[in-house]
DNA sequence: CATGTAATGTTATACTATAACATATAGGAA
DNA sequence: TTCCTATATGTTATAGTATAACATTACATG
């Protein structure tokens, strides 16, 4: 289980970002409701991108919804308040690790295990933001995915 | 029509493009068949990702296909030969501005008027390339793209 | 011409996402 | 408390994106 591809604590580390999610929810005045709790639960579980309607199926056996705009409102809402990221490349969603700041998020996938593991990165921000000002160019968003082999499959594909 | 958000003789470019793409075909062994070919052309005609079944129903028209896995293949070629990209943020696809040589292109897309142009990167390929290696990780493939506002749609916001 | 490979044609279906409208629930104002 | 309003959820239907699987054709080469 790695995260940035180490061993960690991830009961600790889920808490810690409920916690949080919690806290920024209060303060901001925004609902964490059942079902938005239970979503981001379920994306902080394992650090892999889930697809919409793998979350809808939990949460159907769950008793918490059935039709796609449950997941769907759920995601938008973690998404927008930057509780989760979609990983464009995947049509699927992960828990952000560095939530509450702003950040331009890189994403290391990898293909064989499917891990997804986000990176810190200032210096990323400042080189895009300079060559977006070289063309005019008023950035918004940025989508920075990395697809790869991390160390661990690495060794396995060499075997 | 701004490439790099400025003009150009954009007829020359497309023909460019084309004879390249064919050159690269012929050296390669690779067949550029009718249907990929105009494929080709329907993505260098404006700077502006097209959705598939944007592509098929012109294909279409011309009687050079109706179902979805003829534009798909021929996407998928034309990706895979560097000769067109998929936009990830817009399911779309885009003609390759610098093709033969490798590179992590960079698409900066207004979402106001759609044009998508492709940047020039070895700095950041540089960039990304060390935060990977500093986890290990080995990278096969990047998606970079920026959302935001070109200059024509940045003047146009403020009236 | 025979043969094998690559490309295209065709049908069906899977996967991803949203529109539109109905209902329920929470929190504040009277 | 009661009403009101904003927010969230429930439900049905459908739009948009992509691929699996198998049949047929075209074409380069021996």
């Amino acid at each position: 289980m790695p995260i940035g591809f180490e061993q960690h604590d991830h009961t600790t580390c889920i808490q810690t970002a409920l916690t949080s999610a919690e806290t920024c929810c209060a303060d901001e005045g925004l609902q964490l409701t059942k079902v938005r709790r239970r979503v981001l639960e379920l994306l902080l579980v394992e650090h892999k991108a889930l697809g919409a309607y793998d979350i809808l199926s939990t949460l159907n056996s769950e008793g918490l919804g059935s039709q796609p705009p449950i997941v769907y409102r759920a995601l938008d809402f973690l998404v927008a308040n930057g509780f989760a990221h979609k990983i464009e490349k995947l049509n699927a969603y992960s828990a952000c690790c560095h939530p509450g700041k702003a950040h331009a998020p890189v994403f290391m996938i990898c293909r064989a295990c499917k891990y997804v593991v986000e990176a810190q990165t200032e210096p990323l921000r400042n080189f895009l933001g300079s060559t977006a000002k070289a063309a005019g160019f008023l950035i918004e968003r940025t989508v920075i995915e990395i697809e790869g082999l991390c160390p661990a499959c690495q060794k396995a594909e060499v075997l």
